[in-house]
DNA sequence: GTCTATAGGCAGATAGAC
DNA sequence: GTCTATCTGCCTATAGAC
């Protein structure tokens, strides 16, 4: 199956990823279907099936390839900025651009719907928030050190609360179609963090 | 239909409301049907379809009673404690006691598939907010005149970042099973408030 | 209020030709 | 890789008897 060989997918596998990335950002993962993304790609449901077997393994797809590049955009901001407070203000601007997009966080949307999930798809669900926090906990760790940022307590109960408020901000910002909403909870954790 | 008199559905309706409810906090709204329903109730799809006739109608009798009860509650907390830093607290711990069940809030699981919601039911949870962030506003001047907590900026806005904050810390720690991960987040929010 | 029976649609999925 | 054709199952919903 062209599933198990990550690297270099098809195009036609990779275009489909786009459109469910897409589909389960807006509506969930429960809410589209094999025919929603087959009638955009403009092939049938079965030519689908053949790039993934099932929707398990979409969804397992969907989350990796997510993962990947939300990973790769922390590098970057590592690599690119300087102080701790920069960094984090870009990690919430990652955000902020989601919700611009008109989609909520697909690992958050799929919290939501956490207990329908196939096994596979809600382990990478835990993966993927234990990388953030931990990549928010060295963040801290370094704006301690580099002067930039003040907090008091232990590192991952902050992280996770940063997590848990990027979060929760986009949720609830979101049936208000209003960035604003979320920029003004952003703002008001950067301040909480200011040193 | 039963479902238009709102005050004293009969007890079926009363019970299929609590199977429901319990239903779309673990499962989601897309994700649960009438049979689930039924089933539990023993009795059949048809006869829910009598006490209400179509799937948004439930959903919108869901969220109606849910708002009620949760209006009460807010009412009650204020009635029964004297600072703003206690409702504030009280508040906190409504939440907790709702992942304690293993749910999510309604309004927070139903801003999640919100684009897939009939329209009368996306109003409702918008209102659900509203009301939330007014009451927490007024929570926040309280707290400032009898001075057991202390913020700055809008009201409004550390209102909704307070309301962000625990619907996020709900939905990032449910897929852990773990109420500890809430706490956590709630007691750094209380911290931040902290006079 | 509850039932049986059934309609009509869409979901995920498979077989097999090309 | 993509197609046609088809299967099975579940979904919401309705008609009409009791």
């Amino acid at each position: 199956m062209a599933v198990t060989h990550n690297r270099k997918e098809s195009v036609t596998a990779e275009r489909a990823l786009d459109i469910a990335e897409r589909l389960v950002q807006v509506r969930g993962f429960s809410n589209f279907s094999y025919a929603d993304i087959a009638t955009e790609l403009d092939i049938t449901k079965a030519s689908l099936h053949y790039h993934f077997p099932g929707k398990a393994e979409l969804g397992q797809a969907l989350i990796t390839r997510y993962a990947e590049r939300f990973n790769q955009a922390l590098a970057d901001i590592d690599r690119d900025l300087p102080t701790a407070r920069a960094r984090l203000e870009a990690y919430a601007d990652l955000y902020a651009g989601v919700l611009r997009n008109e989609r909520m966080c697909m690992c958050g949307i799929l919290a939501a719907e956490f207990q329908t999930l196939p096994e596979a798809m809600q382990a990478e669900v835990i993966r993927f928030f234990d990388e953030n926090q931990a990549w928010l906990s060295r963040l801290l760790e370094a704006g301690r050190a580099d002067g930039t940022l003040r907090w008091s307590g232990l590192a991952g109960d902050v992280a996770q609360g940063i997590l848990s408020t990027l979060e929760g901000a986009m949720l609830v910002a979101r049936p208000y179609g209003d960035l604003e909403r979320f920029n003004a909870a952003a703002r008001q954790l950067l301040n909480g963090l200011a040193a």
